[in-house]
DNA sequence: TTGATACATTGAAATATATCTATGTTTAAG
DNA sequence: CTTAAACATAGATATATTTCAATGTATCAA
């Protein structure tokens, strides 16, 4: 099974930094350099987290003479929801011949 | 914002591990001795991942007798998939007013 | 009470991750 | 050609995580 590369996409979202990162490119597109300013980190840093969030699908990216332009995939974003999705997920919704107890808990 | 707490949460499905056992639990209720039987790990490396997966509230559980019962929560799931989907999705979707160029890409 | 089963806790070792400083690369302006 | 800005890479350090062996606890059966 393929659990080690969904492991990697969801280590994506496991830092306080990058999900500021996916807040701040929340409403459009913006360069390293803008994003240096609203986290309190290196240089070095973000390029780090960058390269992690645009590893992980979630997050496209474009150079421009000297500035790297980065935004929230949607394609991306709907492929990892779908993988989050077939783990967090509960078979009473649609099966009914499941027992896991789910719809007394609700 | 609380960041750190979603962090955590997160981290209980970044381990090769605690994603199968997530599946394992996909058709209802399994004791820690079943789990252990599936997953070629020692018994208390599946406590360890047992606990993070409880306290991230994804994993419901109860005992009984000698035997701990594990269940997938349906609202804890819920929860969760709520708060992933605010950091990974995007704003496009529902508002016309913004602009990092989602719509292109689809 | 004794022994066995199911599970939790402790402590140690190996590995992974986040972060920084220092430095390199690319681009564009002067 | 120089310089500066934006970003990447390398190396080091601190911290976190995973895992196991050893041990402890709780439950039940004989």
């Amino acid at each position: 099974m393929g659990f080690r590369e969904d492991v990697k996409k969801i280590k994506a979202l496991t830092d306080e930094n990058r999900l500021a990162i996916m807040l701040a490119l929340q409403h459009g597109e913006k360069c390293g350099c803008d994003l240096l300013e609203e986290l309190n980190i290196t240089q070095p840093t973000l390029s780090h987290h960058m390269k992690i969030l645009a590893d992980s699908g979630l997050v496209d990216y474009y150079k421009e003479g000297k500035w790297m332009h980065y935004s929230i995939s949607a394609k991306g974003v709907q492929e990892f929801r779908e993988m989050i999705g077939s783990y967090a997920r509960c078979d009473c919704e649609t099966d009914e011949s499941v027992s896991c107890g789910c719809k007394d808990k609700k």
